[in-house]
DNA sequence: CCCTCGATCAC
DNA sequence: CCTCATATCGAGGG
């Protein structure tokens, strides 16, 4: 049974609501910048508007290079404003609910959807589904998106960033081999820099060339279940279903110490917002948790972790203000000076999850 | 089977 | 020069 299945990409989202929220911002490269407030420049770019990207930028660049780039331009640099974000991206997925079978959100920007049904399996009337609902995200809310279709999800993320931004890209089963063979293997969902240098030391570069490796060469190089969802994916097979996710597993917050130390006291005094910060939020979904890590991120940017099962699930704070010092006491005993700390909560009680925020959904 | 930890990915 | 958050896999120890 054949479905039609959708990923919808709402284009360099941050900053294109900026945009929309602030007009005179048209024309202008324009910066979303993550500020870590280690000095006045110290953080990355989020996202840039497509006329900053014309200048280079891309998202993930640090502020600073960001701003050598961009000297004697009228670029702007703007701080997130998260909520703004949260509330739009919102009401778009509420939008693609009413005109869908069914959606699945991978992101605060990102959704992929099934329209096998309304569709009647055919691509064709797929193709003006999709269109209607960039026209109505444009009417609604002012923004471009780009959206992919195809017979699963694989298929519809490597379509919706096909072209972009504002395209619609229709990949009907008969065209899925012609469309991806040729494609660099990094562009699948799943391969990152480390695979992909894997991949090419064993000549692998083209999805072409993934989808007919020796599976038990992919096995060796990237275990088990990888091997399988590459040599699967690559192929255009995936029958993963479009369905929202359960719970959350895990909350962390981390932050960048204002300068490196590698001493507890000083530390704790920067972490303890930190602390009630994740507090507030395990709260506010009803959760109970029953371990706890400490994250700590060493100034060559190497990660170390530290975790503490509990005997018994808990929401208390002092649970985390009693636990996370041990954890980054025994941390720093290892590693030294540290750049970045966080905490994290995990394996939360199913009970809980079951409660009140899975009622409010 | 449980716990811990590092690695990887992608937002 | 280098943010922040989450999920998943696999290895190793017990």
């Amino acid at each position: 049974m054949t479905r039609v299945v959708g990923h919808l990409d709402l284009d360099y989202f941050f900053a294109q609501v900026e945009e929309v929220h602030n007009p005179s911002l048209g024309g202008l490269p324009v910066l979303v910048c993550v500020y870590s407030g280690r000095t006045e420049d110290s953080g990355v770019v989020s996202t840039a508007n497509y006329k900053a990207r014309e200048f280079g930028i891309k998202s993930g660049m640090s502020i600073a290079l960001a701003k050598k780039r961009l000297k004697g331009t009228d670029a702007r640099f703007l701080q997130l404003h998260h909520e703004m974000y949260e509330d739009t991206s919102e009401r778009i997925m509420s939008l693609l609910r009413e005109e869908t079978d069914a959606i699945e959100q991978t992101g605060i920007d990102e959704a992929f959807f099934d329209i096998t049904g309304k569709s009647k399996n055919d691509f064709a009337l797929a193709a003006s589904t999709a269109s209607e609902i960039k026209r109505e995200v444009l009417r609604r809310e002012k923004l471009t998106c780009s959206i992919g279709l195809g017979p699963n999800k694989v298929v519809a993320k490597l379509a919706s960033d096909f072209r972009k931004p504002d395209g619609l890209t229709v990949v009907p089963p008969q065209s899925v081999r012609s469309f991806m063979d040729p494609m660099s293997v990094d562009r699948l969902y799943g391969v990152g820099t480390k695979s992909s240098a894997l991949l090419k030391e064993k000549g692998i570069t083209t999805i072409s060339d993934l989808a007919s490796a020796d599976f038990p060469l992919l096995e060796g190089l990237f275990g088990r279940k990888i091997a399988v969802y590459f040599r699967d994916a690559a192929n255009g097979v995936d029958d993963e279903p479009v369905r929202e996710k359960s719970g959350i597993t895990q909350l962390s917050r981390i932050i960048t110490l204002k300068k490196d130390s590698q001493d507890l006291n000083v530390i704790l005094m920067q972490l303890q917002p930190t602390f009630e910060n994740l507090h507030g939020r395990v709260t506010e979904r009803a959760l109970v948790f029953k371990s706890i890590s400490v994250i700590g991120i060493l100034p060559d940017l190497s990660i170390r972790t530290r975790t503490k099962t509990l005997d018994k699930p808990t929401a208390q704070l002092s649970a985390i203000a009693e636990n996370a010092p041990l954890l980054l006491e025994s941390l720093l005993k290892e590693c030294g000076e540290l750049r970045r700390v966080g905490v994290k909560v995990a394996d939360f009680d199913a009970k809980a999850q079951t409660s009140l925020a899975e009622f409010l959904r």
